[in-house]
Parts: C-alpha cells; sequence; structure tokens
DNA sequence: GGCACCTTCTACAACGTTGTGAAGAGCAAT
DNA sequence: ATTGCTCTTCACAACGTTGTAGAAGGTGCC
C-alpha cells in the first residue's frame, strides 16, 4: 500500500498538514523540521496521490492533444514537439485520435475526460463552420491548423496562403509554368487544402498566368496512396504538367512514386514540392523539396498559449501566426 | 461552475447517492425515479468529476505509453494503434518520450504520475540488463521490445530472431550472397539489434555462408541518416556487398538513397531489405522490401494484457510473442 | 512588563465521488 | 396483527490532498 501524508506524519512526529507544507516548499518550516520529514518521506518513498491533489486544487498538470492521426508523419511530429514542449513547463500529455470525424470530435468536447485535464490543444479536420459555436467550453483550448475558428478562442496556426503561394512561387521561378496540384479539396475555402490552394492561385495570378481547373488533383485524405492516386489520375487525363505541388510531404511522395512509374523524370520532366518538411522527404529518392510550415514553433507556442490561459482565463484571446520558410531539396 | 452529484439531486429531489446509482447504472432504481434523475442529469449537463472518481475508486481509466521517440514511424504507429486498442476497452493514452534515455527511463518508472494510471506499456531502449529488477513496480506493467526482460513481468514482443532469419533467407533465395547489415549494435546481445544479429547468423549458418564481420554496418540510432552514413561508410570500406538486411525501415530508407546517390542500383546491385513494415516503405523508390514484425498485434496484444493486469494481479506473467512475415516490394 | 509581531505548527473543513450498511415502504405468508 | 422478505432509498464514512484560520511559542520594541 502506498504511504500517505499521515503515514510521513506519523513517522516524523509531526501533523500531516506540516508534511503537505515540506513538499510544496511552503517556507516556514523550521529546517530541523524539514529535515526529519524529508526522511520520513525517503525512507517511506511517499509520492503525493495526484488523484487527490487534482481533486482538492483542480489542477491536473496534463493537457489533451487532439489529432486526427497519428501515423500521418506530420502529426507524429507535431506530437512529438508537443509532448517536448509541455514537458518543460511539467505538463504531460495524453493523445486522442479523431480519424477525421466529425461526430469524434464533437464527443471529444463534450467528453468528461476534457474536465480531468487542464487544458486541450485541438486540430479538427471534421467539424465545419457551423459547428463553432461548438469549441466554446469552458477547459482552456487552443485551436491548431485552419479548420475552425473562432474570435473567442485562442489559435495558433501556420501561414498557409502565404507559404502555399511561396511555394508555388519558388516553382515558378525554376522555369515551371503548368503546376498541378495534388491534395484540393473542391469546394473548400477555409481548411488547408482551401487556403493553399489559394495561396498557389495568387501566386499564379501574380506572374500572369490562368488558373487551369484540369491541373488539380484532388484527394481528401492525404496519405501516400492518394497522392500516388492523385498524380496518375493527372497523367491518365492527360494534361500538360511540367511541376506537381502537392498539399503535404505525404502526399508528395506518392505523387512522386506514380511520377516515377510512369516513366516521368523527378525533377527533369515535373518539378516537385510538399508541405509540411516532415522528416521522410529528406532521405526520399529524390529528395523532396517541402515548405517547413514552423511546425516546431506551433508545437511551442500552442503549449505557450494554452498555459497562460490555465493560468489567467482572463486574458484576451490570442491568434497566434508562425513563419514559414521553402527547404529545396533534389525533387525542385 | 460544473454541476455535481449534489445539484443534480436537489434538483430532482433524492439523496445524492441516488444520483450516483443512477449515474453507475446500479439496478435498484425505480423507473420513475430513474428518469427524474435523467432529467436532472441532462437539464444541468452533469459530467461526473474524473478526478474525484479516480481518487476514490482507485481507478483513471487510463494507461501510459512510453517510447524512446514519437517521431520515428515505428514507434508513431505503434502508437497509433495502442491508442486504438485502448479506447476500444475505455481507456486513455498517456505518451510519454524517453529519447532512449536510460536515466529517463528509470524515472518514469519511479514517477508519481505512475500511481494516476492504471497501467504502463513501456517500450525501453536505454536501461540495461542490470535495471531489470527496476520493472518490479507496483503498476500493472507490460514491457515491449526485447531490451529488457524480467520473468515476473508481462511482455508481449516481435519474433526478433526468427524474422531476422527469415528476411535473410528472403534475401538469399534471391541469389544473394555477401549481405550487409546496418543498423547493429557492436556487443549487444540482448535488445532488437542482438537478436536481429543473431537471426542473420543463423540464416547464414543454415545456408553455410561464412560471417563476414566486414559486412556490419553499425548505427546506433536507428534514424534515416544513421543509415545513409552506415551504407556509406560500408561503400568507403571497399567492402563487396549484394544486399542489404536494414534492421528497421527508416535505416533502410536511409541506406538506400546513400546507395543510389553513390550509383548502385536497387535491386539490381544490391537488393535491400528493412523490418518493421511502416508506410514509408509502401511508396518509397523503389519501394521497400521488409518485414511485417505484428506490430498491430503487439498493440492489440499489450492492451489486452494490461486490461488482465489491472484487473486481476494475481495472474501468472504473460509472455506473448506475436506472428511475422515477409513483405516483398521492389527492394528485393 | 506589556504589546505587537513574526515563525512554526496544527485542527478543521472542504474537493466530488463510491462502498457499506441500514432504514423505510410495500407486500406476502404466518 | 405480526413477521419476514424484497425493493428502493439514504446517511455516513472514507479516498488523500490543499486552503484557511488560528494557536503556541519566541523575539523585539517601547
Amino acid at each position: 500500500m502506498a504511504a500517505t501524508l499521515h503515514d510521513v506524519a506519523r513517522l516524523a512526529g509531526v501533523s500531516f498538514k506540516t508534511v503537505s507544507n515540506v513538499v510544496n516548499d511552503y517556507p516556514h518550516v523550521r529546517p530541523s523540521t524539514r529535515q526529519r520529514v524529508q526522511e520520513a518521506i525517503a525512507q517511506l518513498g511517499y509520492q503525493p496521490n495526484l488523484s487527490a491533489r487534482s481533486l482538492r486544487s483542480g489542477r491536473s498538470d496534463a493537457i489533451s492533444l487532439a489529432v486526427p492521426e497519428l501515423r500521418l508523419p506530420y502529426f507524429a511530429e507535431l506530437a512529438d514537439e508537443v509532448i517536448r514542449a509541455a514537458e518543460r513547463r511539467g505538463l504531460v500529455v495524453l493523445i486522442e485520435q479523431t480519424n477525421r470525424d466529425r461526430k469524434r470530435e464533437l464527443d471529444l468536447l463534450g467528453s468528461a475526460r476534457l474536465r480531468m485535464v487542464d487544458g486541450l490543444l485541438f486540430s479538427p479536420l471534421g467539424l465545419t463552420a457551423e459547428d463553432a459555436s461548438m469549441v466554446e467550453i469552458d477547459t482552456p483550448l487552443v485551436l491548431l491548423g485552419e479548420r475552425l475558428f473562432h474570435p473567442a478562442v485562442d489559435h495558433v496556426t501556420m501561414q498557409n496562403v502565404a507559404a502555399a503561394r511561396a511555394a508555388t512561387e519558388h516553382l515558378l521561378a525554376r522555369g515551371r509554368r503548368r503546376i498541378a496540384v495534388v491534395g484540393s479539396h473542391p469546394g473548400e475555402v477555409i481548411g488547408s487544402a482551401g487556403l493553399r490552394l489559394q495561396g498557389y492561385r495568387a501566386a499564379l495570378d501574380a506572374a500572369g498566368i490562368p488558373f487551369d481547373e484540369r491541373l488539380l488533383g484532388p484527394a481528401e485524405l492525404w496519405h501516400r496512396r492518394e497522392g500516388a492516386e492523385a498524380a496518375q489520375a493527372l497523367i491518365a487525363s492527360g494534361v500538360d504538367f511540367d511541376a506537381v505541388f502537392a498539399f503535404n510531404d505525404t502526399l508528395a511522395l506518392g505523387a512522386m512514386h506514380a511520377l516515377i512509374a510512369a516513366g516521368r523524370r523527378v525533377p527533369d520532366d515535373v518539378a516537385v514540392i510538399g508541405f509540411d518538411n516532415t522528416d521522410d522527404g529528406m532521405f526520399s529518392q529524390p529528395t523532396l523539396s517541402t515548405v517547413d510550415p514552423g511546425r516546431r514553433e506551433i508545437a511551442e507556442r500552442a503549449v505557450e498559449t494554452v498555459v497562460q490561459r490555465i493560468a489567467d482565463r482572463g486574458i484576451a484571446p490570442q491568434h497566434v501566426e508562425v513563419g514559414y520558410s521553402i527547404v529545396q531539396r533534389e525533387s525542385s
């Protein structure tokens, strides 16, 4: 049976509250008493019961991170960095997978579990604009990504439009004029796909190149397989293209695979750029050019923001945008 | 302020214990009372306080998963599958990263946080044989991987020796005779690297091929970069080889990159096989042959085992080995 | 010597839940 | 009418912690 404050108190010959004061570094404890208590703690191997502490104090020092799928490299690396950032602040991270399922995302926001954590970092993919009011919850919440905005809720995001524009301009600067897109979501305005398409079109407009709908390769899921299929569809359609802008690296790797299988040389025939700067593009064949959207900074700022919100619910909602950069490798 | 059992009780005109009975589906509650209570619950949006429940009942319905690094695809996919398996059993998963650091792994085993979860799935990489006794902890524990064994502790693992032997035999069957290794850990006996090397040597022995130490490409970390460096070192050493067995897929992709950069054709000049069957080998260039070590089953069985251990600490320790299979793709 | 003020420690009351045991109501059997 | 049973409800006591209020003892100042 685990030792409690009372057990330690009995051994040290003090009241259990004094032990609590020692544990919590309350200043007014005589050094000799403190030492006696610490010896008793060591002797019994006392460790505080975090459930009791959490019940009494209302704090658990845990946050939730809700992502669509951990097996997608972007989210695995994001989670990695969120866990590191949280640990630096003494927080542990509980991970929920929503599978981009709207119902699961809604359930999550109403879950009792949410009241056991101090805050939530939430990267929604299934919710729609009409669900926006659902994010008005009591638990401190920081939204990640572009799927959902709410003026009253903290938000940390990448610069999708500008970064996508920069990626497109990178391809234009390499002399490409027929730039296909892989990963578009037809009809989407807000959300990563919609915003990145907007950046793509802005770059084309600025360069005076007409937008050609036939160059869009839609892909609902942003997995490798869908990237390959979208590239195959583009090839099969017969449309002429000399570059591919894939809306994430995973799609890009799938697309590159399909291009090479179809006999197109990368980058000679088709230049490829992805988005996310995940590790798997660093050693692909050829290595993948990409946009670094500031994922590490997103993780850091997200944790920082939720910590601030936990400390003071009254502060003004923060909307943070992090920096981005182009990472050029062999594929472009 | 969140509603409590008392608030609901007051509204429904019953004692708070009756509300508790309704919430917990205690059978002897008159249907009319039950309904009145349920209406009050709905009206107030009551949700149980999980900290209080956990304090009182000693259960949190949460488990920890401790892995070296979530950004390694093997662990990302393992975590993905563990979270799914846990969710099916009503458990949430808290993820800790240990960075293969012995001290962090030891801290984890002694952490107060551990008493807040019902169980731990632990994939150690830093601990050594002399730390084995440290895993005798009060919290239900299931060890994953091969780094550490303890007869009294539950254990779920892949068949490293047999699977590595099968991978080597696969290369032998393709006519390769000079099979290099990428990812060995010099001197290691137990642990993934040691066991996989053992399987490699067993296959060579059975085929009557002498073991050649010069074919070993050591790599402490199993990242892409180290895979590339190990392959470069093999090439630079001038040793002749017509195949590479990389001890995980991430190493394999790095190695394949270096081979191709050095002008070796894969698989014509050098056949490559990896280990883990992570998603990133499915669309690499060329696609990567690999060993499927039963990761999904490991996740499932690990969660199942810890759930059994939570339910009854008295049952005999379980040592589970899951099945494996060879996945042949273009690289071999 | 009296007063105010520190320092150190303690008693008590929560936090919101579940387990135990028993009380009250209703009904059948004696 | 009394007893004994079942069904339903409730009062009470934990679980282990922290916050509040205050007591006990010592010290400095006028």
